[in-house]
DNA sequence: TCATTATGTAACAACTTCTATTACATTTAT
DNA sequence: ATAAATGTAATAGAAGTTGTTACATAATGA
């Protein structure tokens, strides 16, 4: 039945770790310099560690976070909040897998079939765009600041 | 542990049924005044009768289809389609349930569990009225016309 | 050195949503 | 009556996220 990733509403999305992982980084970034442990961060979120653990491991691939192991050890920033922006926490957390489930079953022999695929991809990517520029605008100082 | 639905990446948004609405619309613009069957609609976007059947209950409902029963029956539009716009059809497809899924469960004893939903709300907001209004100049007819 | 504390992962269950399928009642035209 | 279509319920399957347990690994400090 379907045919492309909907890239707005991203299948691979779900409904908490875009905000997850901006709760991890706003915490991150109020204590800059500072390890912070991911059972503390949890006890803030009120999630499971394990969950945590595995979204700072997703930003260290990213070269946002350093985590040290053993005792006192933990997760900082080892990026400047101001180059962090939200469209870039939004490309982290939406890439999973955002092709490879393209859906071409649709009917050929049938002339919407056979060409809706390439509109709904223009409209996607648009719509994607669209975002991306206006959360490029948004960066994770700005979104830290509001809890001044 | 999450907060608010994440209204761009809406969990209830999956990966086919924006797709699926905008195909079967797209079918019933090009035949105006002309009953297709659920059979020859699921035909040409390749999946089961009975979703296409579900999702055209969901446009009737909506006041911009209308079906017929029984033998030579079937479905066509009773709105023109430049009465519909994208933004339309996304809300239709997003609206199950948007809301109600608040978690609350952030911790209130951290300044940042405590208000980190309130600026996640206002973003998803503004993120979800920027998809919107891009959605809204966009109709059925414009989308249509691409296929000519 | 050893106990403690923390990260890093793997494995699996639970949950949710959408999709597919089967089945059948109902309606309508011929 | 029969055929053809919608309307809908019920159930299973697929996929993704989240929760949880378990344990290996690493680092600190007494």
């Amino acid at each position: 039945m379907l045919q492309f990733d909907f890239y707005i509403f991203a299948p691979d999305m779900n409904n908490t770790r875009f905000a997850t992982v901006v709760h991890i980084l706003t915490l991150l970034a109020r204590q800059p310099n500072r390890l912070l442990s991911s059972d503390w961060i949890a006890g803030s979120i009120n999630i499971n560690p394990v969950i945590v653990r595995k979204e700072l491991g997703n930003l260290q691939d990213r070269g946002w976070v350093i985590s040290r192991k053993g005792k006192d050890g933990g997760s900082m920033l080892d990026v400047s909040p101001d180059r962090i922006t939200l469209a870039d926490i939004y490309q982290l957390v939406k890439n999973a897998n955002i092709l490879g489930k393209k859906n071409l079953d649709t009917n050929p022999k049938c002339s919407v079939g056979k060409d809706i695929n390439d509109e709904l991809e223009a409209l996607f990517r648009d719509t994607d765009k669209l975002i991306c520029s206006s959360l490029q605008q948004k960066t994770l100082q700005d979104f830290v600041k509001q809890f001044d």
